[in-house]
DNA sequence: CTCACTCGTTCACTTAAGTTAAGAAATGAA
DNA sequence: TTCATTTCTTAACTTAAGTGAACGAGTGAG
């Protein structure tokens, strides 16, 4: 399991043994059930995750409606807005499987980062990284119909559609359930 | 006009005189008249912005359309995924006013970088607050129509819709210019 | 000044998403 | 297993966005 982590972080710096030591001494590895909530509106939280297992999402409670905006899978990281800008959060974060995470601290990675400048350099790597992709993200988003959302959804994360409720699928398409339902029909019937 | 850029940095970092006597001598300062394009599809750019005034937005070229999915202002930074991912660009970026900017490379970042640990630092910082921030925002996309994200334009960034033709605001929003337009009538008969 | 072009708006029509409701299927707790 | 609840689908109807076309106002090049 620790394995997956080292794996992932080595994309950005080489580690020593020390420097691993260091990280495996933070006890950061948490199984997490089904269904737990992670983070809930309005609560002020310092915690970041990074998924080595399962699958969580953010979701908002929109006038009593859950509306689900994102999901986080293998080897995705997540560090919610209120960790960054220090509010209260707008947002709920739970699990959508059975899930093996690691939880991080922002008052360690501070800690950890000045002793170990290789971090500061991989965060804002990982950083610059996941803001180029959340932009093309977006753009993509902005300049397609929800049909044509669905379709990219199954060619880029195919496994999100079998392992994802349909009504949470939907919200993080923009549109309601029964639009996607009818979508879907929609689509077979064209093939 | 440094000044605007030092007060942005000081945001994030203090600086002593003589780095930024280091950043002045970088040259970053450049004005650019509106309709110039400082990024076209397919290229492979090492270049980032930081408006100090003006406006310049990123669109694509779909079927021969222009898809306008942001726009950057006074105080904006900027850096294409193009940069980042070192492949070629996706959009366009081009000037919707007679703007200033600073303009830097990748190479030269990295040099800065190394030589004041500091800018690592800042760097980090603004990546992980403007993820934070596009975070939001998407949200805020997914989980509104039309009719509320002009709204919510309207509240947050009102000068853009004074600044910038109602095409690129349509696609901006998400829809058609014709559905801008019916879109604004039917506001105005509500009220 | 004139002509061509772009831009914003309006209209009629089409298409697809939102809404409300109902029912079947799957899930989970007692 | 049973019963209640949640989830997904379908349907009928409403509402709003997409499409194609036309028009006037504004803009820029010559």
């Amino acid at each position: 399991m620790h394995d997956i982590l080292f794996d992932f972080i080595s994309k950005y710096i080489s580690l020593t043994e020390d420097e691993k030591n260091a990280i495996l001494s933070l006890d950061l590895f948490r199984t997490v059930k089904k269904g737990t909530t992670l983070l809930k509106e309005g609560q002020k939280s310092k915690d970041s995750y990074f998924v080595l297992k399962g699958c969580i999402r953010i979701y908002y409670l929109i006038d009593g409606e859950e509306k689900t905006t994102s999901f986080y899978t293998e080897m995705d990281a997540l560090t919610p807005h209120c960790v960054i800008n220090k509010a209260p959060s707008k947002y709920f974060i739970s699990c959508v499987e059975d899930s093996i995470l690691t939880v991080s601290n922002s008052d360690m990675e501070l800690e950890i980062n000045s002793k170990f400048p290789k971090f500061e350099l991989m965060c804002r790597i990982l950083s610059e990284e996941l803001l180029a992709k959340q932009q093309i993200n977006f753009d993509d988003f902005k300049t397609s119909s929800p049909e044509q959302r669905y379709l990219n959804l199954l060619q880029n994360r195919p496994d999100l559609i079998q392992r994802v409720p349909q009504h949470q699928l939907a919200s993080y398409l923009g549109i309601k359930p029964q639009s996607l339902s009818r979508l879907r029909a929609r689509i077979l019937e064209k093939k």
